[in-house]
DNA sequence: TATTGTTATACTCTATAACTATA
DNA sequence: TATAGTTATAGAGTATAACAATA
């Protein structure tokens, strides 16, 4: 039953699917204000700009694997992001169903950018954590995102 | 650049919002199983029922208030749950827009049943976690989640 | 036959505005 | 005027099947 009035919202903080879930909306949607306001950005679209940014000229199936993004999500982030002149497309000589994922000029700079505010604001995320407590916890998330196992495809 | 065999879908884990975002997904799909394929419920269908078989009969902006739910996804909730016969509505003497919500035999089973699966997930979850760091980790996504200064109308 | 990537479709979740009926 | 709750709508996220082109 209802008791004092300390007593708004806290009820299903002890269950972690819920707590987790309000954590990751509230942390996503503050840095989503970065890459959507500014650049038009979904989601997926920062993401696989991450990658190409990050790790040079990818195709397809590499960032699948790589991000853990299905390929259908990636087919349309590469379709929104080759509109707004972030990247283009190179054939891939080899094999021509692939396609090499180059970042412009253009998707460089926006990748410097926003890579850089993602860096700042995961830093503000982490500053009341120790080193070493930062580290379980990190493995923690790692277990139960299933990242420490699965692969996908 | 790509290194070593064991560079797969590690590389943005050290971003909080990308690892806490893959942690809930992953922890809610697994529960959501339970509501979803055993009762046909919703997120929201499972938040609702929750409160009321936790804290008794509460008029529509109690759940809004204590669960951090929009008002709109409440009432739809609320409608689904009642099509189950898992809730009634009552009318309130002294204000004709309030209905209370009450869980009827079958909606009370369903609570027992689900938050009893729920909670065992939960220990299950926290296996690992010692006290201290399990307290330690709690506060945090609390902070993270604005669950300790925000309120919702 | 299998793989790469695309398209189509449906469902869930979130967010907001506009509305009703009551107060 | 304000509040309780409903309805409508759009955007975003997720999931899956089916497909074309190529291997």
């Amino acid at each position: 039953m209802p008791s004092g009035p300390e007593d708004t919202g806290m009820e299903m903080a002890d269950f972690l699917p819920y707590l987790l879930n309000q954590a990751a909306e509230q942390v996503s949607l503050e840095f989503q204000r970065t890459y959507k306001d500014k650049y038009g950005m979904l989601r997926t679209d920062w993401r696989v700009l991450f990658h190409l940014g990050r790790y040079g000229d990818l195709i397809a199936t590499d960032i699948v694997q790589r991000a853990r993004i299905h390929k259908t999500k990636v087919s349309r982030a590469v379709v929104r992001l080759e509109a707004m002149r972030f990247l283009v497309r190179d054939e891939v000589s080899t094999d021509r169903r692939q396609e090499i994922l180059r970042l412009t000029p253009a998707g460089e700079r926006a990748y410097a950018d926003l890579s850089r505010i993602a860096d700042d604001y995961n830093q503000k995320l982490w500053r009341n954590i120790t080193p070493s407590e930062r580290k379980r916890f990190t493995a923690f998330l790692v277990s139960l995102a299933g990242m420490d196992q699965r692969r996908r495809g």
